[in-house]
DNA sequence: TCCATTTGCGTAAAATATACACATATAATC
DNA sequence: GATTATATGTGTATATTTTACGCAAATGGA
């Protein structure tokens, strides 16, 4: 075993957050360092005895007060030698979703605040920030394509529209209304409540919940999940 | 900076193989610790100033001989503490794909020994070896449906059927030819040669290439690459 | 009451995937 | 040399999926 390795590990969080059709990710204010007061993504260093995604996820409550059950791992970044001024630092990179009104933010350790930035807000980040905020983004708008990621972003109980709106913001592309609703209900996860929404004027929609239990069975019957649009 | 962290970086690589309807993964025979003589993936620490993708590149040539340009990270292994029993390791994976029969294995530093095996014969691997090829097998299956990974695998010229059966044994599910042959064509990368190949009886079969250049105008013209099968 | 607005649903046309059948060119066999 | 076995090369009809729309229904506001 080589002795003399000297190589930091660290996380690093990109936390996506959607709410009337802008998307948004979690930057937090450095607190100490050269890099104090400057806006950048929740992570830190890995203890000894934990597991990364486990790092990940305490790091994202201890300095922004989200809390999240899970986390996908992104990309490990550690081909430049000298991402990090404080010496060779490789971080593991991971991606979440949660909806910004049902979490209150709160900064603590190693933090002094932590807030929502729209994603084109964002620019000029420490580190290689920006490249992994794009690595995340890029990996959301690909799953979004095969996967009912979207719903972690929406209220519970939500409109059809809040769903389009969603797709919509995200994929940067017009989707035809009608067709997008078809093949979501297609898929046979979504369960129609008995509830209407009235916003504003026009008439009222249906409030539709996400089921687990029948993307869980839709999946187990080999259904594609995938997405096209015009 | 926590500087009690102990945590030490390695990599570890699954190449992967193809020849005469059967794919293969490269093991190496451990030289030296607890797992002497047995085989495992080729892999080992990551160097202060060498990078991820480069200290794979590196440990891949030292302990087999296999020299590749570029490997595709697959996942950071660290969610299990005690993965490795010499104390706390983070392993990244890397895989990639080459002809067998251009490469010529030899061991080196830390192996007694390199060689190709089938990926049904893989069992008991030390480690969570057994899990990273198994994660390898998964990216490579569902690379396959969507990217043209599979001529890394084959001659520089190549007959169809050559083709078809890669897709099969790796997918292990049956293609109708003439199907396979119509999608593959329409993506118009590859390109038809002069030359015939006759082995044993039958038709000759002309031999195609991979046309790189042309590969990348239908990328830019976006022209989706999946591949759906019956 | 009329109008603007948003939701909900259906259908025709185009594109794509699927399921096949047969001709062609070679080696092996008689 | 004729016949047979084997693998390659191409076409076409049908089913399925995607795409492009039009219009009715239910509400708030003028």
């Amino acid at each position: 075993m080589d002795l003399k390795q000297d190589i930091k590990l660290a996380v690093d969080i990109v936390i996506f957050g959607y709410e009337e059709r802008q998307l948004f990710v979690l930057l937090i204010k450095q607190k100490y360092g050269k890099y104090k007061g400057r806006w950048l993504l929740p992570g830190g260093f890995v203890k000894n005895k934990e597991g990364l995604k486990a790092a990940a996820i305490r790091e994202l409550k201890e300095e922004s007060g989200v809390v999240v059950d899970d986390l996908e791992q992104l990309f490990t970044f550690g081909d430049d030698v000298k991402r990090d001024h404080r010496g060779r630092v490789v971080t593991v990179s991971y991606f979440g979703t949660v909806k910004p009104s049902s979490m209150k933010l709160k900064a603590a350790t190693d933090s002094i605040d932590a807030k929502w930035f729209t994603i084109e807000s964002i620019s000029d980040l420490p580190y290689d920030h920006n490249q992994i905020v794009e690595t995340a983004f890029n990996r959301l708008k690909s799953k979004l394509n095969y996967q009912p990621i979207g719903f972690n972003l929406l209220s519970k109980k939500f409109p059809f529209s809040d769903l389009e709106n969603l797709y919509m913001t995200i994929l940067q592309s017009p989707i035809d209304r009608r067709n997008f609703r078809k093949k979501i209900l297609s898929f046979d996860f979504l369960e129609e409540t008995d509830e209407l929404l009235s916003k504003g004027s026009g008439r009222p929609a249906t409030l539709f919940k996400f089921n687990k239990k029948k993307y869980q069975s839709s999946l187990k019957r080999g259904i594609n999940f995938e997405i096209k649009f015009a």
